[in-house]
This record gives structure tokens, sequence and C-alpha cells, in this order.
RNA sequence: GGCCCGUUGGUCAAGCGGCUAAGACACCGCCCUUUCACGGCGGUAACAGGAGUUCGAUUCUCCUACGGGUCACCA
């Protein structure tokens, strides 16, 4: 067989031989262990949680040694590609902050190494495929659909495994005549690799999860598609290669296709980059764990969690911490730091799969958040609202002294307050502060004696002094509690029940239910300071005419 | 079904031949407290099962069970 023969039939077009593209890109010049790493997601329409999950893995090896981090799109199914792909992926990975040095970025397309998507690529391909023809490793197969179909009812019928390899492969030995025929007669062709079993198992490393032993393939997998545009497996292999990737992160599931891709490195005679196969993502179902998916599970897109309003940071802990076991010991050691600082390694990394834990990343994100200042926290809540909650936007950024006032309520020091574990519960924590959300419950009111009540909202309003501080003020509620017949303070009160009608607790608790029309709240003297004299007097009318209605 | 990978409390996990088997989340109790949210203290709860190696196995080996993945002209 004339393998140079076949290549110049089947590939007559291409341009450049191998050395062309092996000179165009060359072996980067980077610093000693610096690492080159890649994201290689398909534009499907969405951002995966699990895909986010490898992008920090990528990016935090790539930036910590001094290396690069791409992004390279897998756009060779043409079926499942949605418009709008890629930029929802740049977009995406924008949102977290993220640098990505080279392929494609939200301002376009960058870096020496490109093109980056897979489908302009094909030139490419075709060079390095006409190169395995002519060596003989790789054969064109005119197999159609139902042939196939046929040979797998067969496999299936004998019990032996499925696949084009063996006695099965029928066009494995076509003559260069048999081949000219199908061509001149039109017949589209895939290019298939030819595995020759050396009979001996493959050995190779995964980082995480050290020795991998397997069989090794002997399956003539398909290289490229009919539509000339090549698989997962032969572009993952030449354009890591031409791209110089360093390190391979991917799900776990392309453990079992390794094999495969190691024997391709091997045919080229190129050195295969380190692996990395993550765990992945699952989550309770029925009582059985599954991976996260887009048609189940909301929380699959990074999406959903943006507009939950969940902090990117408290995301980027989340994932951080499921990524690399020490994460967490860090981040308590290290509050204030940026992940950045974290020294982020393979070695601490998991090798088995995890179930999405909501209570977990609540938790994490209401630290963030109570450690944000206020500025941050307008920030960052304002930049949820903008585009998910458009109506308090309008109102909460309406006045940013008065909302960066709200937020400041207990915030800064030793024990900040930890209410929002979302920016999304913002709205109903902080809607009575604003007119057009103040839906008071005054029912909590008519579990007091009325007379007292009616009372204290009399007379509070003559007693409020907005200067005063949260020692005075809550001295005056006292005296006010006292005169009434309430003791001074809850030990006090604890004591000698009987003698008393209750405790300053009590009268403040008058006070609250009217002013923000609810049982509990922040701090009561920095909410009415907030709200000012007036508005507080307002209030206290207001919930004076609901009681008196009651009558 | 074949082949891979995995298995420490409900969840995430430390552990890398000898420990009363960490810690975090969740849950429960107590304390603090003008409500709530914090914070403090304490509690419930785990090495999947069985062989073997060893003076000694959570740790090493094998088997079983269970869970996950993969067997496309999808990635």
């Amino acid at each position: 067989m004339d393998y140079q023969a076949l290549a110049e039939l089947l590939y007559p077009s291409v341009q450049h031989d191998c050395d062309y593209y092996e000179a165009k890109y060359p072996e980067r010049n980077l610093p000693e262990g610096a690492k080159v790493l890649r994201f290689a997601p398909s534009p499907t329409g969405y951002l995966h949680l699990g895909g986010v999950y490898q992008v920090m893995c990528d990016e935090r090896l790539a930036h910590l040694s001094g290396g690069v981090f791409m992004l390279r799109i897998e756009d060779t199914d043409s079926k499942r590609e949605l418009a709008d792909g890629i930029r929802v992926i740049t977009d995406g990975i924008s949102k977290f902050g993220i640098q990505i040095d080279e392929g494609m970025t939200p301002d376009g397309e960058k870096g020496a190494y490109g093109p980056y998507r897979q489908s302009q690529r094909a030139e490419i391909y075709h060079t390095f495929a006409k190169k395995l023809v002519a060596e003989g490793k790789a054969y064109p197969c005119f197999c159609n659909e139902e042939r196939l179909s046929a040979m797998r009812a067969e496999q299936e019928a004998k019990k032996v495994n499925p696949g084009y390899y063996g006695e099965y492969a029928a066009c494995r030995d076509l003559s260069l005549e048999e081949v000219k025929a199908h061509l001149d007669n039109g017949d589209k062709f895939v290019l298939r690799f030819r595995a020759c079993p050396t009979g001996e198992r493959p050995e190779f490393t995964d980082c995480v999860r050290g020795r991998i032993d397997v069989p090794e393939n002997d399956v003539d997998m398909v290289l490229i598609k009919s539509d000339g545009i090549p698989v997962y497996h032969f572009a993952h292999v030449v354009d890591d290669h031409l791209m110089r990737t360093t390190h391979v992160v991917r799900g776990e599931e392309w453990l079992a296709t390794l094999p495969l891709h190691v024997q391709l490195f091997d045919a080229m005679g190129w050195k295969r980059p380190e692996y990395i196969h993550t765990a992945t993502i699952m989550k309770i179902d029925n009582g059985g764990k599954r991976k996260l998916s887009k048609r189940k599970d909301p929380e699959a897109a990074v999406e959903y969690f943006f507009t939950e309003g969940y902090p990117r940071e408290a995301l980027i802990d989340y994932l951080l911490m499921l990524l690399n076991s020490n994460y967490e010991e860090w981040r308590a050691a290290n509050p204030d730091a940026s992940y950045e600082a974290f020294p982020y390694s393979v070695e601490k990394m998991s090798n088995s799969g995890c179930l999405f834990d909501f209570n977990k990343l609540y938790d994490i994100s209401k630290n963030v958040i109570s450690r944000m200042d206020a500025k941050t926290a307008y920030a960052s809540s304002t930049l949820w609202s903008a585009n998910y909650d458009a109506e308090w936007h309008s109102l909460f950024t309406a006045d940013p002294e008065k909302a960066i006032a709200i937020l400041s309520i207990g915030r800064g020091g030793e024990k900040p307050r930890k209410d929002i574990g979302l920016w999304k519960e913002l709205p109903a924590y902080a809607g009575f502060f604003f007119e057009e959300r103040f839906d008071p419950d005054y029912s909590p009111l008519l579990g007091y004696d009325k007379a007292d009540v009616e009372k204290v909202l009399a007379e509070y309003s003559a007693l409020y002094q907005p200067e005063d501080d949260q020692t005075t003020w809550f001295g005056r509620i006292k005296e006010l509690a006292v005169s009434l017949g309430y003791a001074p303070d809850t030990k006090t009160w604890k004591k000698n029940k009987e003698s008393y009608k209750g405790h300053a607790g009590d009268v403040s608790m008058f006070l609250r239910v009217a002013v923000t029309g609810r049982t509990n709240s922040p701090d009561l003297c920095e909410v009415m300071r907030i709200l000012g004299k007036e508005k507080v007097a307002e209030r206290l009318e207001k919930a004076a005419s609901y009681i008196k209605e009651k009558e």
C-alpha cells in the first residue's frame, strides 16, 4: 500500500507540512516551572458550575506558576452549538474576575497560538491527519450509519466488545483503487486511527490519582468526521501540542479515553501533557447521587448563582474549598486575604466526587458578605440588583448615602452581623427603611398591655433625640419602662417577675414593631437614626392608630 | 454487561502502620443579649463488609458490596 499516495488522495489541498506549524507555534519562552493550561468548553449556551470549578484550577496553576491561562472553544459539533455560546462563557468567566491571558476573551481573540476556535483550525488538523495517513497510522472509512449499527447489533448478539476494530474494521485495508472509486463516487469518509495493540497495558500517571492501570485501546476511533471536522480526541491532541499546553485539567469522565489519547500522542511522536482529572460535583436526587445536569438542576449553570445574588468571592471560596482540601483552613486563618494569596497545589486536590452543599455555600457567602465594608457591600449588592432586581435597585440607589448607612449597621469590628447570605435577601431585610416597601405587621403589639403600648407610642416621640449615643438612647427607654412599672433590665425582672409587668426589652419591642413593622431588626437605635426623627414619629403614630382601630 | 475510578459522621473533609480518629457546615442544648443576627461553651454522629500481611491496621494486599464514570461521525 502506498500510504503517501493515499494521503495525497485524501488531502490534496493541504498547503503546509507539519514542520510549518511546529515553527509557527514554537515552544513557549516561559520561566522554569511555568504552567500552560487551558479551559476548553463547548459553546452549548451556558457555563456549567463544574466548568468554573475547572477554570479555578486552570487559572490558579497557571498564574501561580507565572504561566498562561487560555480559553479555547471546542466548537466541533455544530449540532449542539448555540449562537451566543462563546459570549456566555467569556462573560461568565469575567464575572468571576478571572483574567484570560490568551484565546477567546471578553475583548475578542488574542494570542499567538490561535485560532482558538476549533472550527477555524480545519487546515491544521488536516495537515496532521495527512501525516498520519502517510505513515499508515490512519485510514479512510466509508462505512455508513446503517453498516455501523448492523455491526453493533452483531457485536451485541455475540456479546463481544462493541466498536470498530479487528475483523469488524471493514475499511481498514481498502486498496488505493477502492478508495479512489469511493471518492470518485462522491462518497464521504471519516478518518480512522489505525490502532495497533501491542498487548501491553499502558501505564500513565494522573496528577491527582497517581498510577492508572487500564487496558490499551484497540478500537479504530474516528479522528475526523465526514464533514472534515475532527472529533474531540484528535483536536485535543493536536491543539494541546501546538498550543504547548503543559497541564490538561478536565473532568474524570475523560479518564476512560485516556488510553486513546496516549496512543495518539505516541503516534504523533509528541510528548504528552500532564493530566489532572477532576472529581465530579454531584447532587442528591431521589436518594441517589448524580452529576449536576443542565436540564434538571438550575444550579448547574453559574448564572443561577448570580441571579440569587451570591457574591463571586463566595463562589470562588466554595469552589476552592472543594478543589483544595486545605483551603478552608487557610481561609479561616486569613479571612481578609484574596484567594490569590492561597498556595494552591495539585497534591491537595480531592479525587472523589462530592455533593454540592448549599448550606455550606450559604454559610461561606454569609461570612464573605459580613466581612465586606459598607461601601464594598453597597457595590456588590448593587451589582446584583442592577441585573436582577431593577425595582429594588432604583429604590436602593436613589440615596446611596442612606443605602450605605443601612449596610453599615453592625458592620466592621470583631463580630459583624451576618444577616444576609445572598443579595436577593437584601430587599426583605432592608425594605422597611423605604416607605414603598414598608409593610408593617403590628399584630405582635396586641400581645401586650394595650394602655402601656399606647402610652409608649404616644410619649416616645418627645423623648427621642437622634444625637443620643447607644447608652443614652437605651437609658431613655429604660426610664420610660420603669415609669410604667417595667423592670429596667432582664436580670432584675428575672429575679422578681411578680413585681413587674415585664422589662425594658418589652418596651423597646413596642418601638421596634412600630418603627420597623416586625419583631426582629438590626440595632434599633441605628435604625431610628437612619430614618430620622420625623419618620420615627410618623411611624409611631401609624402604629398607634392601628391599636386604636383594634378597640 | 465489559472496562475504569472511588468509598472516614447527614455533607465537605484531616489522617499517609501505633491518635481518646481533627476541623468546617447542618442539627440539638446551654450562656451572652433590648429583638434578631452574631459570639462563647458543650453535645449527637464516621473509618462499607470479609479475609490476609503485621506485634499492631482507617492507613498495605485481595475479594465482595455499594456509588460514580465510560463504552458515538457529542464533548
